[in-house]
DNA sequence: ATAATAATAGTAATGATTACTATTAACAAA
DNA sequence: TTTGTTAATAGTAATCATTACTATTATTAT
């Protein structure tokens, strides 16, 4: 979060950084906006929208791209799993530690969650692509256009 | 899939079932419109799309709430997980049987894939909803309107 | 065959997110 | 401290996936 490498410390960075981390709630683009706004009543949403981006993009913040209609922001980096209710569609924190089998009853009794379900996804580079990053070479820069 | 219950079997319907159980690709709603508009040239995108959720709804397919810009549908009910490439977002299967923990090397020499990152999402009932629930009593239809 | 109504096609609307552009402001250098 | 460069912003328009609407069609029970 050093100046150079043209960053700049806007205060709409600091705010938005700061705001978030207060947060425990995971908050969606707006929900944080509508925070925001309360210090910074003249940013603009596509502001919000485009530090959350940025931000979790330099490692800063994290973005849950988890199921739902909306992205969802956290401010805590630490390795961590996520509840999210099916009713409300609130998203808390798992303590940490905990074994992602033989863990409903133990869930249930730290967070008061009812499983319904458990979802695990794995993300990494399928073989065709392995392949093809191989056959790029090296002198890749690290910043890449994917569109 | 019978009749009766106000279910109708209509040529659409069995069509997209049929074509997204061929497809083992988990194909967005667009791709497997794409796919029965070979058949079927006069479907509309909106039914592909309400059929889709319609099915879902009834267990008949499964619905990837994963995370990306579109979802993802899947023709089968088996219990298992799912890969996505960071490169170019393609879906495949996990082996059943796959553990969660320690399994990078297993999943890379069955699958070529190298994992990056693993996430795991538990999904259930808060303790502020399951008061709520409770609190309703009994004499509660299953069809609930959400909105 | 007929009546009741679920499903559809075509289109409009929605909602989240991204793109565009003139203006503002951060900050490195003087 | 002032200045020049240009990253960041506000305001708005555009995009994209999905959902809603409605007149028409097609499925099923009778
Ligand atoms: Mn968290
Ligand atoms: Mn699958
Ligand atoms: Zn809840
Ligand atoms: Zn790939």
């Amino acid at each position: 979060m050093q100046p150079q490498n043209n960053i700049r410390l806007t205060n709409r960075r600091k705010v938005i950084i700061e705001e978030l981390r207060k947060l425990h709630t995971h908050p969606t683009a707006d929900e944080l906006y509508e925070v925001v706004r309360k210090r910074l009543p003249r940013i603009s949403l596509g502001t919000v929208y485009r530090n959350l981006e940025f931000l979790a993009g330099k490692g800063i913040i994290r973005k849950l791209e988890i199921g739902g209609t909306q992205k969802r922001f956290d401010g805590d980096l630490d390795i961590h799993q996520h509840i999210r209710c099916t009713e409300c569609e609130r998203i808390d924190d798992l303590p940490a530690g905990t074994a992602v089998t033989r863990c409903d009853r133990e869930i249930l009794e730290n967070t008061g969650y009812e499983i319904i379900e458990r979802r695990v996804e794995f993300i990494g580079i399928c073989p065709a692509c392995r392949a093809r990053r191989a056959g790029e070479g090296p002198g890749h820069s690290g910043v890449v256009d994917t569109h």
